[in-house]
DNA sequence: CAGTCTATCGCAACATGTTGCAATAAGCAT
DNA sequence: ATGCTTATTGCAACATGTTGCGATAGACTG
C-alpha cells in the first residue's frame, strides 16, 4: 500500500470549493483525501481510519467520518452499502456503478452504467423515482448459483 | 402498543421447524416472535429490543440479534436496509415488497411485486441475477424532488 | 420425576459509528 | 508578524451490533 497522493487537480478542486463556503484546507483532511485516492475501488469506514492513522496515529474516528460526509456533501466522494448494510467509500472519479451481491456464493460484480441504463429506466418507469446507481445494491442470486438451486 | 400474541399457526410452524433440527423453543423466542408480530411493518434490531424489555427486563441484545439472525435461517422473518444501511426487520406474512427512498423529501415508498416484476426482469436480462425483492432497497430522488429539481 | 445432554442464554469485551463540547488552529485582518 | 474569529479537531460518552464463553435451562430418557 505506496503512499500516494491525490492528484493536484482534486486536491485544488477541494480547496477551492472550501474557500467558497468559508471552510477550511486541514492537514487531516488532506491525509484523508490521499488515503482515499490510495484505496481504489472500494473501503469501508473502518479500513479508513486504519490507513489514516499509519500517516497520523492522532487521527479519530470522529474526524474521519465527518470528513467523508464532507466529501459526499461536496459531490467529491461516493458512498454505496455492502452485504452487511455498511457503508463503503470511493472517489468520485471512478465511473459511476452499482453493485450486486450474491447470497450464495458471495460473489460480487459491478454494474457498469450501460448494463444498469435498461434497470435505471425500468424503475423510472414503474416508480417515477431516478435511482442513484452509485449507492444501488442489488443482493439476489447469481445465475450460477440459480442453476445450482435449479431456481 | 398493546401487548400481541403471534397467530398460533405461526408459533407452531415454528416449534415444528425447531423440533426437527434438534434447536429449542424458549420463553425468550416466543417474546420475540410476539414483538415482531406486534411490530406489523418495519423495525430496527434497537426498537425490537427496547419492546422485548417491557416483557422482559432481562432480555439482552445478543439474544434478541441472534434470534432474529434464527428466523431469518428459517425464512420467517426479513430484512432490508433503510437509507442509513440500517437493518430494518419484518416477519413473513406481510406481501413481498422492496423500498424506495428519496434522498430529496425523505419519502419512503414501497414497492409491490406487481410494480416490481418489471424492474426484476431487467435486472436479470441485464445481469442473470435473481434480485431478492424482500431486500431490495432503491435510494434516489423521487418524481417529485426530480421535477423540482428541473432533472 | 430425576438425570443427562447440549442448545441457548446473559455477560463482558469488542467493533463500528455518532454526537456534544472544549481546545486547537486555519484563514483573514491589522 | 500578531491577533481575531470561528471552523475543525480530539476527546469522552453514547448508540448499535457482534462474538467467545461459562452458566442456565429445554427436551428427552429411564
Ligand atoms: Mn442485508
Ligand atoms: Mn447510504
Ligand atoms: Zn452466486
Ligand atoms: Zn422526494
Amino acid at each position: 500500500m505506496p503512499t500516494e497522493r491525490a492528484g493536484k487537480g482534486l486536491t485544488e478542486r477541494l480547496q477551492a470549493a472550501l474557500k467558497g463556503r468559508g471552510q477550511r484546507w486541514t492537514e487531516q483532511r488532506q491525509i484523508i483525501v490521499d488515503v482515499l485516492a490510495a484505496s481504489d475501488g472500494h473501503a469501508t469506514g473502518a479500513e479508513l481510519i486504519e490507513r489514516v492513522r499509519e500517516q497520523d496515529p492522532s487521527a479519530t474516528p470522529s474526524t474521519v467520518y465527518r470528513t467523508l460526509d464532507l466529501l459526499e456533501g461536496l459531490g467529491l466522494a461516493r458512498h454505496h452499502h455492502g452485504p452487511d448494510g455498511r457503508e463503503t467509500y470511493h472517489l468520485e472519479g471512478t465511473a459511476e456503478h452499482g453493485h450486486l451481491h450474491c447470497r450464495g456464493c458471495g460473489a460480487e460484480k459491478e454494474l457498469d452504467a450501460a448494463a444498469a441504463a435498461p434497470i435505471l429506466k425500468a424503475i423510472t418507469s414503474a416508480t417515477g423515482f431516478g435511482a442513484d446507481l452509485d449507492h444501488l445494491s442489488v443482493h439476489g442470486l447469481c445465475a450460477a448459483c440459480r442453476a445450482a438451486q435449479g431456481v
